[in-house]
This record gives C-alpha cells, structure tokens and sequence, in this order.
DNA sequence: CACCTCATTGCAATCGATTACAGCTGGGTT
DNA sequence: AACCCAGCTGTAATCGATTGCAATGAGGTG
C-alpha cells in the first residue's frame, strides 16, 4: 500500500528526487524536457504524494477540522455540507467529528484534531461551560472558530445569528396571530443557543405583554422526544397556551405530533414555531413556522476568518470577531395569519 | 502551533528521545524512576503526540475513512453514527466525506484518503458503474468495504441488507392489505440498492400476481422532491396503483405528501412504504411503513472486515466477502392492517 | 577478582517530501 | 579570452516519532 514514493519516480525518470518534488509541487524551476520525463514517470508508477510526508516537512496538512455536538441532527449536517462547500473553494477538505452531546469527547476529538496537524478548527461546541477548557486551550494552539453555538467566556472567533432578533420576529408573528401566553420548550441552558433564544423570547413577549408561565418554560434537549413529551407535560399541568416556541425543529416537531395526538390541532387552539428551517420542517403535518438560518453565509464567514488567522502570525493576531447574521422567518402553516383568534376563543 | 516535541521533553526530563517515546508509547523496558520523570516532564509541557509524525514512521495512522453519497441523507448519517461508534471501540478515528453523488468526486476524495495514509475504507458508492474505476484502483491499494450499495462487478468485500429479501415482505404485508397493483420508484438504475430492490419487487408482483404497468415504474433520484414530481406524474398519466413502493423513505415521504395533496387518502386510497427506517419515517403522517436496516449491526461487519484484512498480508488476503443481513419490515400507518380492501373498491 | 548476564538507556537511521545551498553548464559581455 | 550570470539540477538537512543495535553498569557466579 502507498508504496510508490519520489525516490522510486526519481530513478525511473533518471532524476534526482528535489526535481521530481519541484516539478510535482510546480515550484522551483524545471526544463520542459524533464518536466516531461518526470511526469511520464510518476503516471506510470502511479504516484501520488504521500499528505503525511508533505504535512510532516510542511507543517500544514490543507485540512479543517470540525467538531459539532451531533452528526444526527440535520441542522449540523447541512452546515457541515455548506463548510465542506465553502473549504472545497479554498482546495482545503475537512476531517468530521461527533461529539455525541458530550464534552469528554468534544475534548478528545479537539485533542485528536491538534494532533493532527489540522490548518484550523470550525467547532459548535456542545456545553455552555463544560467545553471550555478544551476549546480554549485549542484555541491558544490553532486558529479556531465556534459556529452557531459558543461557550461562555471564551475569545474566539465567532459566527452564527442574532437568536435575539429571530425571537423578536418570531414573537410578533405569533402576538399577530393573536398569541397572549406562550410557553418555551428548549434544551437545557447549557448551551448558548438556547440560552440566546430563551432570552429573546422571554424579553418580546414582556415587550408585547404575553403571558409566559414559570413552568411553561420547559427544558431538555433537541430531540423530537423531548419535544412530545414536554408537551404532554404541559397538558398535564393545566393546559396549553396560545403559543408554543420551540428551541428547535426537532423539538418543535415533536411538540405539534403531541398537541395533535392529544387533540389540540395546530395552529387552530395552539400555534407551534421552530427554529433551523430543517428540510423536514416543510413535511411535517402541518408544515412548521420556523427561523431560517443563513447556513451557507455562516459557513462561509467561518471559513473565512480560519484563513485570514491562518495567515496571520499568532501573536500579532488582532481582536476576535464575532459576526452575527440576521436569520429570517418563514411563516408556513402551524402558525395563524394576521389577526385570526384561537379556535373557540 | 504544535510547539512541545518529544525532544523537548527529553531535554526537560534529562533523557534521550528513545527513552521519552519509549515510555510514552508504553514499548520496552523503562525503569519506574525514569518513566515517572519523563511523565511529568510531559505532562508539565502539555505534550501531544503529533499523529503525523507518527503515522509517517508507522505507516499506520488509526484512522479510516469513509465516503457516503450524501451527508444529507438521514440514512448514511446513523450509518456513519454507527460506524463511528464500532470504530471507537478499536480505538480508531473516522475520516468522514460526502461525495455529493458525483462519482468524480467521490474518485477525489478517495485518492486523498489514500494520500492520507487512512488505515482502511469505508465506502457507499455514488453510483453503480462510474464509481468502478476509482473504487478498484483503491481497493488495490488498501483494504476497503464497500457498503450498502455496491459498484457492479468489483470484487472487494461488502456488507449491506438482502434487499431481495426485504422486498420479498414489503410486498407480502401489502398484499396481504388488498394490494392488486403497484408502482415503483426508485433512483436512476445507477444505485445498486435500487437496482436490488426493484428487481426483489418485480419478482415478488409477478409471483404474487400483482400489477405492475411499466410506465408506473419511475426512476430519479433519492430525494423528497422526487418523490412528489414522481406521483404527481402518475397522477396525471392514468391515475394511482393500490400501492406505491418506494426505494428509500425519502422519496417515500414526498410521495405520500404528494397522494394526500392530491386527494388521495394514504393508507385508504393508496398504501405507500419506504425503506430505511430513518428516523423521520416515524413522524411522517401517517407514519411510514419501510425497511428497518439493521445499521450498527452492519457497521459493526463492515469494522471487522476493515480490521481482518489490515491484519493480514495484502497478497495472502483470502477471498471477499460478502455478507447481507436480513432487514426487518417495520408496519406503521401508511399501509392498511391484514385484509382490508381499498376504500371505495 | 575476572567474567558473564540482563535490564536500561542512548545513538543514529528511518519514514517521504521539501528546500536551502551549492555546483554545473552554456551563452552573453567587455 | 576571461569573466558573469542565469537557469537547471543535485546534495543533504529537515520535519517528529520510532526502533535496531550497541554501550553502559549493576548484580551474580565461580
């Protein structure tokens, strides 16, 4: 395996192994002639370079890595697939990881990816605090960029949305549809998204003068199970609101199957919004009003930044960004239009 | 970057290099004083192995790749879940790439997963004949799986479902519900599984005397959207079959959309199923009946197989294997219960 | 006391590609 | 004719970890 290397192209082509280097990494200067030879050479064995060696002698390997809390939820695979997108333009490729949720693995995964000589790191990290050591300690090795989520406290670049303003929207849609309470189902606080968005949701609805329950805000994970049975949770302790704002699609998606399951139907005695605009968010029954996250511009953004520290020296790095896109609505049908009152109100 | 080598830490320890690597990679023998100084020696300066270096020396880099089709697609997620997880139990890591279905990217990503030194290959072929040249000339290289799709007339080893066998049921539950007629669809014959699945479908209607009208066998590609166009074009050319069976729950899932859009009550007018189980499947209403593949069982094979052949010696490597395990029909909603007829029949 | 054994430890080569530096060659200058 | 220069090519050092071989020294034996 692998076990055509330079020296062997070198010999065959009559040359020494710096011409058959230069003349594969288009560097240095080489006569036609035995630009020809070598080439010849190298396709007839079947050369390829070897990326270790190369990385090894180079210390740069062409590689971003990438972290994120779960491969399963289609929110992270289409980033994934716009950061993939976005490094293909820039000739670089990108090594996945799962963290599987859980901070010990985020960290050995980090571990790994340092290890591994990797140009930059693209993380969404999966806890709030607990992520903190390992990503700030990577971050003091490698340039490094969290996307979507961040951990408090730590300085590092940063893309992803104004969860704030998305919730603004997301509530004066809802207080147009005649929402006056409202109840919150999120992940736990231990991570930035839902911390950001339970903020802006709490914030408008104070500002729009809708009800929000102490113990209608309910928290768990991003799971279409934990969606159902908050739900059902609701239900049991005195009924459903108005209005039911979701962290998540996930969890947005399990809500509306609960509230249907018990007999509430949505939108017309409760309306349900989500948040991602996952692709199944436009299937479900009814199709999910939801905030629409600009993927490909935060990938883009974030693979900008990792370039522009790449080529920077470390120490005279500037300041950190962190770029905030605006995310915008999209209003589809387990939400109510203008002014129409809930069923039987 | 990257900065604490081995060297340095000999130096801190007052030790030779051997010695630290020595310790570090727990071979040979090393008195307990030494190993103590050099541990703390290393743990003082926040060493890290650098893998590249290593791999370079070892020819070995406990990493495998794999490349899936699509990074979207629900089902090759929980595949790539679930061969992380088999992976991690050997202590390997996993190179993930998305091919995008494009075979001439699926040939870049290969190549440079043997460029990277990957210790083994993973691979879901894009498609059914283009792949082939790509895949052989890795497979010569280093060991490689192929599974759930295969390209035709490779020999490497495989592991997937019987999709035959699969099909087999699928039919049978639905006949069993009244079903006289059906169609098909399915992606471009370019995918071996839906190539496999067509034909354990046509076999089974001919057996069980079930309709099948060649212009209701349509074929594009896995996705929602195709799905939909595909009964919307049934629709207008002659009207539904009993039953629809589709080559994933993609696909599944836009052309039950699509019956219900159209007037057309699933299970009551027409049964749908899908294949796959991805977890959508589940919440899709009504609930999809498909193919549950059992995903980490296969990975799991596809892991030992991966590890046999890196054990043995590439030219006393025996033959291939092919190994097809049995997928379980999971019946949910959007098929009618043992007996009943279609509504209005 | 001479000699042997065996556990430790260090030296230096090695993996494969890159590149600073030096050497060579042929043509152009003065 | 002596000298320069530019363009090409080769030699050898380098990246960091591993490991065969040799050296060292402590302890044991006769």
């Amino acid at each position: 395996m692998q076990r055509v290397t330079i020296a062997q192209v070198a010999e065959r082509a009559g040359v020494s192994t710096a011409t058959v280097s230069r003349v594969l990494s288009r560097r240095g200067q080489v006569s036609a002639a035995v630009e020809r030879k070598v080439r010849r050479a190298a396709d007839d064995l079947g050369y390829q370079v070897n990326v270790i060696a190369r990385a090894l002698r180079n210390s740069r390997t062409d590689t971003v890595g990438m972290v994120v809390p779960s491969i399963t939820n289609p929110f992270f695979t289409s980033l994934v697939e716009s950061v993939e997108h976005a490094l293909g333009k820039e000739g670089k490729e990108l090594f996945l990881c799962d963290a599987r949720s859980d901070p010990r693995i985020e960290a050995r995964r980090l571990a790994s990816l340092v290890a591994r000589n990797v140009d930059g790191i693209i993380v969404s990290p999966s806890h709030g605090t607990e992520s903190r050591p390992a990503v700030q300690q990577t971050a003091e090795r490698l340039p490094l960029v969290q996307l979507d989520r961040f951990v408090d406290g730590t300085t590092t670049d940063w893309v992803g949305v104004d969860d704030v303003a998305a919730m603004r929207q997301v509530m004066d849609h809802l207080h147009e549809g005649g929402a006056r309470s409202a109840a919150f189902i999120g992940s736990l606080m231990t991570h930035s998204s839902t911390e950001q968005r339970f903020a802006g949701f709490r914030r408008r609805a104070e500002e729009l003068d809708i009800e929000v329950r102490p113990d209608q805000v309910l928290l768990g994970d991003y799971s279409v199970e934990w969606g159902e049975a908050a739900v059902a949770r609701l239900i049991a302790e005195g009924g459903l609101p108005d209005a039911i704002v979701c962290a998540d699609d996930l969890i947005a998606l399990g809500a509306t199957r609960a509230c249907r399951a018990h007999g509430f139907p949505v939108p017309g005695k409760v309306q349900v919004t989500g948040y991602d605009d996952i692709e199944f968010s436009r299937l479900a029954e009814p199709a999910l009003t939801t905030v629409h996250q600009p993927r490909d511009r935060i990938a883009a953004e974030a693979v900008r930044l990792l370039a522009a520290a790449g080529r920077t020296n470390e120490a005279e790095r500037g300041p950190h960004a962190h770029i905030s896109l605006v995310p915008t609505l999209v209003v589809r049908d387990s939400t109510r239009a203008t002014g129409a009152p809930p069923e039987g109100a």
